[in-house]
DNA sequence: TTGTATGCGTTATCAC
DNA sequence: GTGATAACGCATACAA
């Protein structure tokens, strides 16, 4: 506090130097685990206490080799439920004692720098939910050995683990779930992503299995607004369904709006509906909508346990979702 | 690739071996307007490349005593309008060169271990819209001179800077659009914070200025439920409000279903509606919302252009909003 | 248990 | 323009 004119960071040999001790005294007395004197340890803690010292944990990175970093790498589409998936991820892996690097990509160009701060930063893992994420970047990873962790993705390569929802078995139930209150009239809201590509195949083959008519499959965004669009081609068309899949609560919702608004029809009256991804909104007295919970928590923890694996290896997860019953399926 | 088992990262010394030049010449290779030869740069480039060499970010962090850091401090309450923030500031700090921390706090005892990483990692600041930050936490991190920008929030202090909307403005500017679309028993559905509490001032005080009764005040949560139990208790009420004005889009949807839901009444028929915040679900048909947008992105740029200030200040800057009218308030 | 000395991988300051 | 060398702040092997 003499010298300094209040600039530079206090370090470990500032604290050594007040308390009259060698510079690994200090650094020993904040490692845990380390052999030092009780007394000797309150004497360094005292000084740093005084001092405001804060061990930079910087040089511990280098030593070590590892960062301690794992890179969360998000993107554009903001869904409620990826807000959910964030918050459930940013906390296993606080929990696990990795620091989280929050990456965004918007395109191809943030991509590369994202790519290369991987490697920069030493980062020890990567987990995405982004489709964005390609082979190419893929490749790009795993010539740096990172491993990497995507959701619901059905990229597979060296290096990269994938963590998955049952997609297939949540598309089956909801067939026989929709089939058991009475549907006959089959509807698919879908988007393009692997996700639901899978959704939809297990809706369709459990139709077949039971013997019903193949669903009208109608193409989307993700957004309220796909659903709403879907759900007035719905009404337009010569056999109205009576039994809609959804590939997530977004759609789900638009089209319960359309349904109301657009043809003053009544969820589950008119039409069973069923959602994907158990966000907020399901929940609220105007939808009340039937869903399936990803558990993005057990997701979350599969993906930190796929983290820490040091050696390069393709491993899949599937976690098993949880069918939410609510109004719009009550027959 | 013959010594090392496949193990060790490649390092700047790997690459000036392999090229038969000295490591600082590597150095050099990488650094954007060093003084160095086309050719050699070349030659450097291409032998890294063949080993996969990228360089290592955490001495340079070292070396300069700045880690490009910034914290970014988010807590528990998940709202589409967090999220919408979360992005448009992880933007903005990522255009402005800056690696996001992205920290989670949901407690006290992790406020405690966050506000030591902060320290420990040398962070060059902190963004943050949790209340939960108090008055100790600032001191705290004041201790350790690191500049702190928090969204909203009245605290204010030695390296505090704040970016706030104009919430009094809002306030105001909702009193004046209801009044004008011939609301005459008004209403305010908030909750315990410092935004909601100017946003309530400046709808009070602007009432009172045109000479209307003082508004029906309701405390809530910041959720659905919160503005669907005030509606309820409103239209319990003896004299039902018809011009409500609600401290974010989400209680204002709460009420709007209520209202329609619990009570057969309609908006903007029986009453006008006012959100704030402008979240994707306010422009939902079922909805149509008038609210005020919070220009995120305004004030993005904004906490970046606090951050970078290296002085101790206690500044605060004021962003404009936006007034998005929708159905909600048309008559 | 404690102090001394070395190394982590890079950038920056010097000579050449 | 290029190479040797000294730092950055800490952890650790080793000597005492």
């Amino acid at each position: 506090m003499i010298f300094d004119g209040a600039e530079r960071p206090v370090t470990s040999h500032d604290v050594a130097r007040a308390a009259g001790v060698s510079q690994s005294a200090v650094s020993r007395a904040f490692t845990a685990g380390a052999s030092i004197s009780p007394v000797m340890r309150d004497k360094v803690r005292s000084a740093a206490a005084l001092l405001g010292y804060q061990p930079n944990l910087l040089p511990r990175m280098m030593l070590h080799g590892r960062s301690g970093f794992i890179a969360l790498v998000v993107g554009g589409a903001y869904n409620p439920f990826h807000a959910a998936t964030l918050e459930a991820f940013s906390r296993a892996l606080q929990e696990a004692g990795k620091k989280i690097l929050l990456l965004q990509v918007d395109d191809d160009r943030a991509l590369d720098a994202v790519v290369n701060d991987l490697a920069g930063y030493r980062v020890d893992g990567v987990v995405s939910a982004l489709s964005i994420l390609g082979e190419e970047a893929a490749a790009a990873i795993s010539a740096h050995r990172i491993p990497v962790v995507l959701l619901n993705s059905g990229l597979s390569s060296e290096w990269i683990r994938v963590v998955e929802t049952d997609n297939h078995g949540a598309g089956r139930a909801a067939a026989r779930l929709m089939a058991r209150g009475g549907g006959t009239r089959f509807a698919y809201v879908g988007a393009p992503s692997v996700a639901s590509a899978a959704r939809k195949a297990g809706f369709q083959h459990e139709l077949a299995k039971i013997g019903m008519a193949p669903p009208l499959c109608l193409e989307g965004n993700l957004d309220h607004d796909g659903g709403y669009a879907a759900a007035r081609a719905m009404l337009a068309a010569p056999m109205r369904p009576d039994a809609i899949f959804c590939v997530n609560d977004l759609t789900a919702i638009g089209v319960a709006d359309a349904w109301r608004i657009e043809g003053g029809l009544d969820v589950p009256r008119d039409a069973q509906l069923v959602g994907f991804d158990n966000i907020a909104a399901s929940a609220w007295p105007a939808y009340r909508l039937t869903t399936f919970d990803q558990n993005v928590d057990r997701m979350a923890a599969e993906a930190v346990r796929l983290l820490v694996s040091p050696a390069p290896a393709t491993e899949r997860s599937c976690v098993g979702f949880t069918l939410i019953e609510r109004h719009s399926t009550a027959r």
